[in-house]
RNA sequence: GGGCGAAUGGCGGAACUGGUAGACGCGUUGGACUCAAAAUCCAAUAGUAGCAAUACUGUGAGAGUUCGAUUCUCUCUUUGCCCA
């Protein structure tokens, strides 16, 4: 026998998959389909842990779907634009098309080589003029259906690097790279109307009943539905203001009104635009982010108008009215009603401008002389101070009763908000997706015509310059349409268009003339199991969600609504963090364990600090190279430790010693692969034995039941126990019927987890029929005998061995004779039996 | 501050609808093999007491429901994630 040679067997499978096309999928209408789809990766050079658990999930899901006789499309492509090739082009002077697609190159060599099922015909990737031409198409229909628009809006600007950043990109108050003082700047940007599908979207997540209740409740969240009040405050003062609307969730507070304040974008501000205390106040506004963040923690600052409002509840009550750098125009009409009482902000502002903070809601706890203090109280509680609405329960039945009230007196009526905002598109950078859209010479915009798409993205153009690179491209910039001149729009869309709409991609990827062929969405969306982190709970899920919504809008044809049927979030892939003593970051590589200690490699009195185990990321250096370890173990070993440690949902522990444990396991799994192949050669007068066949028919129960479960961890475990039963039992019985059978059937449980390690075993058997999920008989799962309970007062005595469904009273009698149960009690002390059958008898005793 | 989840040996984790807690792996210990080590194989491994049979304790803490709770309910602690 040969030791089991991973890199012989493995590339041989590889490439007997690719020469047969074993995973090329087609449409086939007598069969039904699965469509299995994890998240495309960004191709940022190599793949890392965190691709390997994800594509290996959706694997074994794959294969298993594939053997019970599924039709699966298992796609893979590329989330090929966005800001790191832009980086990386500037940094080494590269093109980013270029950098791109030998990344795209690099990893795709990389994924092959983790064996993975996928149809590796229909990969796409979205920088290709192929794919980005019919999203083009889709932004034009978009338009043309009003659900995208153009205003301005304010982003995150860094000064510096001439560009706007992402929320995520301003640490601190700074630009991530630059480290520039972020300012808010006004630009003039494209929106995808998804706020106009806030309802539908939120209704949505009900239907999605196979999605983490989690990601469900953080899209609600972010939906933000929230009920509450519009009211018209009158306005008195030297400015032609009669009235200013406010929305907000909390008019039972209204006596507790003391201010109004205002977005310094609100119409009012007009009259104050020539005033140099104003304008100055205004650039102190724009210091602080647009993040809800920035606004909670930042100092708040105010500019008192002369304007005065009066208390709708109580007329002859008047509140002075402020500008303030809090309140943002997206939100409600821009205007809030201030109630230091019982909101913090309020509280924050009223302090520093010493308005009266008035206590209108006490805590159940506290009685009518409660008074807010250092803090605001904003719990639940029971209304005071409040004439007419004091004794009311609150938030609850107080704020639908004020209401009520207001209505009456049409002073405000009821609203929903939702906190969701439209989708700002528009990125200006040069690494994307270019809006086809021109402006004539007045600056109104127009769509490219149809067959103008693609806008090319031209080539071979200089990074290295202040703002949107495209922006200095004059002869791209500059067009010409039967002889009128335009120039066109600079701007790119953002990545998370491109992702929004490529799993429809995947089922045409050769469609020519549209994003989509209708047969092919028709039969294969919507996508049966989506898999990625959780890091894309929002975001990307809800943009998708939109886009569907988006194409179908006014679309007769197109009748999906939610593109993803179930999902599932795998959990990150974790390394112990090591430094040196001036605490650089050291990757394992650099480590080793001395007895008790860490050391630097071949160093051994550099003591090396351990730090807690964290998410593998390049800044922290506790990478493990994906491609050293499939080189050094394999594929197959790599998958089995993956799956192994932990549920996939959760996080797992990279460890060394695991890793080298599984391919030990491999090698030992090999072995006795020889041993039991030589048996079936030897076998003469089989004898059939019970306890083999119930074995091998419980144990294809529990792997099918794991796998429908995700349970992968548990089917590793599986495995493990059905090596430790051939290796003792197989080997001590000598002629077993059904030994061939049965170990093909429970050598295919495992081929989604280990497929060229399972594949080779086969082959070796020369198994050469239909390779199909293994049916398991009922009848051995329900066993003759049964290990059968015995408790005394609850407490656990023993266990009988007695035959299946005995009744009460003979096991009873059984107990009664029985000497190692009879000693812990007298047959005259018993007062009460239960009895479940099958499974327990519990005898309590008197006394 | 709000929302959601989690807590089981030295570690990662099992446990079907309330019914044998700790599957399986790692680690550790002992043994075999070896001049020795590595590798491999065998055995033990929740804690306490005991040579042992066995007994008692035990699923973050405290209560409750139940013949019986890791599982259900309430309160608390710690912790993670998301939002603020």
């Amino acid at each position: 026998m040969e030791r089991y040679n991973f890199k012989n067997v493995e590339k041989k499978w590889q490439e007997e998959w690719e020469n047969n096309k074993e995973f090329k999928t087609k449409r086939d209408k007598n069969k039904k389909k699965f469509y299995c789809l994890e998240m495309f990766p960004y191709p940022s050079g190599k793949i890392h842990m965190g691709h390997v658990r994800n594509y290996t999930i959706g694997d074994v899901l794959s294969r298993y779907k594939s053997l019970n006789g599924f039709n699966v499309l298992h796609p893979m492509g590329w989330d090929a634009f966005g800001m790191p090739a832009e980086n990386a082009a500037k940094e080494n002077k590269l093109d980013p098309k270029k950098w791109t697609n030998e990344n795209i190159k690099t990893m795709k060599t990389q994924l092959k080589k983790l064996g993975l099922s996928i149809d590796w015909e229909r990969e796409i990737s979205t920088c290709s003029e192929e794919y980005y031409k019919h999203q083009q198409t889709f932004f034009l229909e978009l338009l043309k259906k009003k659900l995208v628009y153009r205003k301005e809006n304010y982003v995150n600007w860094d000064p510096v690097d001439e560009t706007v950043l992402a929320n995520e990109q301003v640490i601190d108050g700074k630009g991530w790279r630059s480290g520039a003082i972020v300012e808010r700047k006004k630009l003039n940007q494209w929106f995808f109307n998804i706020s106009r599908f806030s309802q539908d979207l939120l209704d949505g997540l009900d239907e999605l009943e196979t999605w983490p209740n989690k990601v469900k409740t953080m899209q609600k969240n972010w939906i933000g539905k929230s009920y509450g009040c519009e009211i018209d405050f009158k306005i008195q003062g030297n400015l032609p203001i009669k009235n200013i609307k406010c929305f907000t969730t909390r008019p039972d507070t209204l006596f507790g009104f003391s201010f109004i304040a205002l977005s310094t974008d609100h119409e009012i501000s007009k009259y104050y635009s020539d005033d140099k205390e104003f304008i100055k106040f205004k650039e102190e506004c724009s210091k602080t982010g647009t993040t809800e963040e920035a606004i909670a923690v930042g100092e708040k600052i105010g500019f008192k108008t002369e304007l005065e409002a009066l208390n709708p509840l109580k007329p002859d009550e008047k509140v002075p009215v402020y500008f303030a750098n809090f309140v943002l125009m997206d939100y409600g009409f821009g205007a809030v009603f201030g109630c230091p009482g019982h909101d913090q902000r309020d509280f924050d502002f009223a302090k520093k401008y010493n308005l009266e903070i008035k206590t209108v809601v006490r805590p159940q706890t506290e009685n009518e002389h409660f008074k807010v203090s250092s803090e605001a109280y904003s719990g639940p509680g029971v209304i005071i101070n409040s004439e007419f609405l004091n004794g009311l329960e609150a938030p609850t039945n107080s704020v639908l009763e004020t209401i009520k009230i207001l209505e009456k007196k049409k002073l405000g009526k009821r609203q929903i908000n939702y906190r969701l905002k439209d989708w700002g598109v528009s990125r200006q950078r040069y690494w994307g997706c270019p809006i086809p859209v021109i402006y004539d010479r007045s600056g109104n915009a127009h769509p490219v015509p149809l067959s103008d798409l693609p806008v090319k993205l031209p080539e071979n153009i200089n990074l290295n310059v202040k703002g949107n690179p495209l922006d200095h491209q004059k002869e791209w910039k500059e067009i010409e349409i039967k002889g009128k001149k335009y120039t066109r729009e600079t701007d790119t869309l953002d990545t998370f268009v491109c992702s929004s709409w490529y799993y429809l991609r995947f089922c045409s990827p050769n469609e020519k003339s549209y994003g989509f062929n209708k047969e092919d969405i028709d039969y294969w969306m919507p996508v049966d199991q989506y898999i990625g982190g959780v890091e894309h709970a929002i975001l990307h899920l809800l943009y998708s969600r939109f886009f569907m919504r988006a194409i179908n809008y006014e679309n007769k044809d197109f009748n999906i609504k939610e593109p993803f049927h179930s999902l599932f979030t795998q959990g990150m892939v974790c390394h112990e963090t090591y430094k040196d003593e001036d605490n650089n970051w050291l990757s394992p590589m650099q480590v080793e364990k001395l007895k008790d200690k860490f050391v630097q490699k071949g160093k051994p009195n550099k003591i090396v600090k351990v730090g807690p185990s964290e998410s593998m990321s390049k800044s922290k250096k506790n990478v493990i190279d994906p491609e050293f370890i499939i080189e050094n173990y394999g594929a197959d070993s790599v998958r089995l430790f993956i799956l192994s440690d932990s549920p996939p949902e959760k996080d797992v522990q990279w460890s060394e010693r695991g890793m080298v444990s599984s391919y030990k396991f491999l090698q030992k799994l090999w072995i006795l692969h020889n041993d039991i192949k030589n048996k079936i050669s030897d076998e003469r007068d089989e004898t059939f034995n019970k306890e083999f066949d119930e074995f091998i028919n419980e144990m294809i129960a529990k792997i099918s039941n794991n796998l429908e479960k995700f349970n992968y961890n548990v089917i590793i475990a599986n495995l493990y126990q059905t090596y430790n039963f051939f290796n003792s039992f197989i080997k001590e019985h000598k002629h077993l019927k059904n030994l061939k059978e049965n170990y093909e059937k429970i050598l295919i449980c495992f081929l989604p987890i280990i497929p060229h390690f399972i594949n080779e075993c086969l082959n070796d058997l020369s198994f050469n029929k239909k390779k199909e999920w293994p049916q398991y008989d009922k009848s051995f799962l329900e066993k003759q005998n049964i290990s059968f309970v015995i408790q005394i007062n609850g407490k656990k005595r023993g266990l009988l061995n007695v035959k299946k469904d005995i009744n009460e009273n003979e096991l009873l009698e059984m107990i009664k004779i029985n000497k190692t149960m009879n000693k812990y009690f007298d047959v005259s002390d018993i007062k009460r039996v239960i009895f479940v059958k099958n499974r327990l008898i519990n005898i309590l005793l008197n006394g």
